[in-house]
RNA sequence: GGAGGCAUCGCCUAGCCAGGUCUAUGGCGCGGGAUUGCUAAUCCCGUUGGGGCGCAAGUCCCUCGCGCGUUCGAAUCGCGCUGCCUCCGCCA
């Protein structure tokens, strides 16, 4: 959600990152309804205090003497609700209606954010290592995990559709691995890991900016009137809701595990072979909470422990800054990671680190209190390691022509072993 | 799943049965100040969070878990929901 506030005093900025997006919404609608709702709230208001006064005065005409007078003050109160009745029904209905409309405005887009739309438009910023030479025909991932016996795709269609996989025997250590080596370079830097529950209230998901817009991506348990988190993001952001974060512990950062849901909607016949594009991964998430001023610092900084883990696993990855066109409704600011898979000579995006200013803040009522007052925080978020997509990486870029996966040494302490066999 | 209980401004707490002067009591904590001096004490003032109007001073409205209702008027009465606690059942 974005400030009403900014978009009353500054339309001009509202309508130029709109614009940015190609987003259409009809900020003039919005404005008048805003100019509507704050008439009618001046009026209401004051219908109150009148009602306020009215009802002191009923209280002061105690006893039979002032009854005369009583009866004819209750007479003018009740008037007075009348009319009230009918001005809150009216405001009440105004404010869902400019509620509606505000949370469909996508959030304001970073100076610095390239414009345009699509792929192409996306900056790269940098691109970092060089892709292994080989003197051996490459396979694709599925191809060596199959080989190896430890991705099983077939037999998770029979039991639960496409877009699923078991994963086997050293694959899950090497899941383990993934995630106690991001985790451990993480809590270094003060990240509070946490376990979340994935299963959420609509709340979360609205809070958190993926409903309205993504409802359709998401599983839900209708019974329950539950909703299968997409990413631990939603839990985590959703933790500190309606809570005024002490200043001394900020910046709050976490990293998250959880499996994640997803129902890639209007993805058929896109990434259909192994593990790329499934219904269910793991994955590692990083989450700060921080004061608004430090909020471009933190991007970079979650930006740069990615890149630290994808250096220490030897992957060739090339960062792109997302182009205002392509950025979700939260998003103020996107980089994403692409790793370079040459068993299918392609790229392949394995994390994206967002910043959200206050868009997630302001829904969850998340802030902070400073001596300078009471401030929404800004969130910002970023993949620390989406296990599947990491183990993508590793099978492509460390195979070796006999069929085995080299472990790079950052990672061997947590394997527990070097080359990834049958 | 069954039965019962609880929910007040950071924490504790009064108020609820018997609706109006509740602009919510007191304590703790926190912030500011005064006084006395010695390892501290006492006193005074302030201290929920939002919102509207206003250059400002200020002023008004909302907020007693949430919602709906009854009523001229709800912290207080009724219904629903949520959360927590206790017991039973089930369970990793």
């Amino acid at each position: 959600m974005i400030d009403v506030k900014l978009l009353r005093n500054d339309p001009g900025l509202v309508r130029a990152s709109l614009e940015r997006r190609g987003a259409k919404v009809d900020l003039d609608a919005i404005i008048e309804l805003d100019n509507r709702y704050r008439a009618l709230l001046q009026e209401v208001e004051a219908a109150r205090a009148e009602q306020n006064q009215a009802g002191k005065r009923i209280a002061e005409a105690s006893g039979p003497a002032k009854a005369p007078y009583r009866n004819q003050a209750i007479a003018e109160m009740k008037r007075l609700s009348e009319r009230l009745k009918h001005l809150e029904a009216e405001l009440a209905e105004l404010r869902s209606t400019l509620d509606q409309a505000l949370s469909e405005v996508p959030n304001l887009v970073h100076p610095d954010a390239p414009d345009g739309f699509g792929d192409e438009a996306n900056r790269l910023v940098r691109e970092v290592g060089a892709p292994p030479v080989f003197d051996f025909t490459l396979k694709d991932h599925m191809d060596v995990g199959e080989a190896l016996g430890i991705i099983d795709t077939e037999r998770a269609s029979k039991v639960s559709g496409s877009r699923f996989a078991y994963l086997l025997g050293p694959a899950v250590l090497l899941e383990f691995a993934l995630v106690r080596m991001a985790m451990e370079r993480l809590m270094a830097d003060g990240f509070v890991p946490v376990i979340p529950p994935v299963l959420v209230r609509g709340e979360a998901m609205y809070g958190t900016g993926f409903f309205p817009t993504d409802e359709a991506q998401v599983y839900r348990c209708a019974d329950d009137d539950l909703y299968l988190a997409g990413t631990a993001e939603v839990p985590i952001a959703s933790m500190h809701a309606r809570e005024v974060l002490p200043a001394d512990g900020m910046p709050r950062r976490y990293v998250g595990y959880s499996t994640c849901f997803r129902r890639e909607a209007g993805t058929y016949g896109r990434d259909t072979r192994g593990i790329i594009r499934v219904h269910q991964f793991d994955k590692a998430e990083m989450f700060s909470f921080c004061f608004p001023e430090e909020s471009d610092a933190e991007h970079l900084r979650l930006l740069a422990h990615e890149e630290a883990i994808w250096q220490a696993l030897e992957i060739p990855y090339r960062v792109l800054e997302i182009c205002a066109g392509d950025l979700a409704a939260p998003n103020y600011r996107k980089f994403d990671i692409e790793a370079w898979l040459p068993g299918s000579n392609r790229w392949l995006e394995v994390t994206s680190c967002s910043n959200d200013i206050d868009y997630q803040a302001r829904r969850l009522q998340v802030r902070t209190k400073r001596e300078s007052g009471t401030d929404l925080v800004h969130t910002l978020n970023g993949t620390a390691v989406a296990v599947g997509r990491a183990m993508v990486a590793l099978l492509e870029n460390h195979q070796q022509a006999d069929g085995s996966v080299r472990i790079p040494p950052a990672l061997q302490p947590y394997t527990g072993f070097d080359v990834l066999t049958q």
